[in-house]
DNA sequence: GGTGTTTAATTGCAAGTGCAAATATATGTG
DNA sequence: CACATATATTTGCACTTGCAATTAAACACC
């Protein structure tokens, strides 16, 4: 267990495990609803408002059915609404809500402040490179489960 | 949210999420129990095969309550015993079996090759550069973890 | 030596998650 | 058109987690 990569990705388990407890506990001290909350009123926002369900899901990495429940929390406090669509109504979007944006804004302080610093130890070059090196790890890890997992195991 | 450090976190989570996700389902497709067993079996035999609980808890990054049920979980597999102390007849340790030394070989190879898959797109010159920044952060979390939550804050 | 405080581990209960099946609707083919 | 097949979302159920309270043993100190 001497080589970089093995090395990486522990020190990314370990990293993240305690970035997030520290994070949630400080949206918790501050009053506010978990992170994934925030996470799916950002990509909402972000999408203009409206999103099918499957896409939020895909963005805000959460399995599909866990999406649903997720969204079943968050509608029933008003954050976002659902509407069938009319060409295909096996699918629905979800639709912020005034007040569901306004959450999310009211989070964001104390998440950013919370992010910060937790990586206050990053200089802002490792940050870059921590950046880009991951951004490409999720892309193909994306472009994966899109073309199968299988094929993933494939090169 | 343009800045290297929010970026760079953004990036950590949206990869962790998807690396995990792929992690865990290579272990699951090889027959194989949840990662976290795998967490668990190894620090217990680093440690020389037997630890504290707490201490186990604290390593693997799990709150004390949890640790007592995936304990639970291990135990009833054969993979671990607990003894309780002596000198202290509150505190116990978890004790690693043959068996459970057993598995833990087992999964390795499948484990390794899950992450040199999903960090392949790595260099290792970011996967260093990773492994340093990352340990840094999860070093001083482990720190304000001991002096007491509000410690962190602080600076 | 008794009384109050701290610590290690556990447990009850409510809430969240994974998996496999269900529902409802669309699409393709003979 | 009828029928098998595929897709989007949801649901039932078992298992896992978080939180607050519990147990059990040590310490502190008067």
């Amino acid at each position: 267990m001497a080589e970089a990569v093995l090395k990486a990705w522990s020190a990314f388990l370990g990293t993240h495990a305690r970035a997030l407890r520290r994070v949630e506990a400080r949206l918790k001290a501050a009053g506010m609803p978990p992170l994934e909350w925030y996470d799916v009123l950002l990509e909402l926002e972000r999408a203009g408002g409206r999103l099918r369900i499957g896409d939020l899901a895909e963005r805000v990495v959460v399995a599909p059915y866990n999406m649903t429940r997720l969204l079943d929390r968050l509608e029933a406090d008003g954050l976002l609404g659902r509407e069938r669509l009319a060409t295909d109504r096996r699918g629905a979007f979800a639709v912020l809500t005034a007040k569901g944006g306004r959450l999310r804004k009211e989070m964001w302080p104390v998440y950013e402040a919370a992010i910060r610093d937790v990586f206050a130890p990053l200089t802002a070059s490792e940050a870059q490179t921590l950046e880009r090196g991951l951004d490409r790890v999720a892309a193909r890890l994306r472009a994966a489960d899109r073309d199968g997992p299988e094929a993933a195991a494939a090169d």
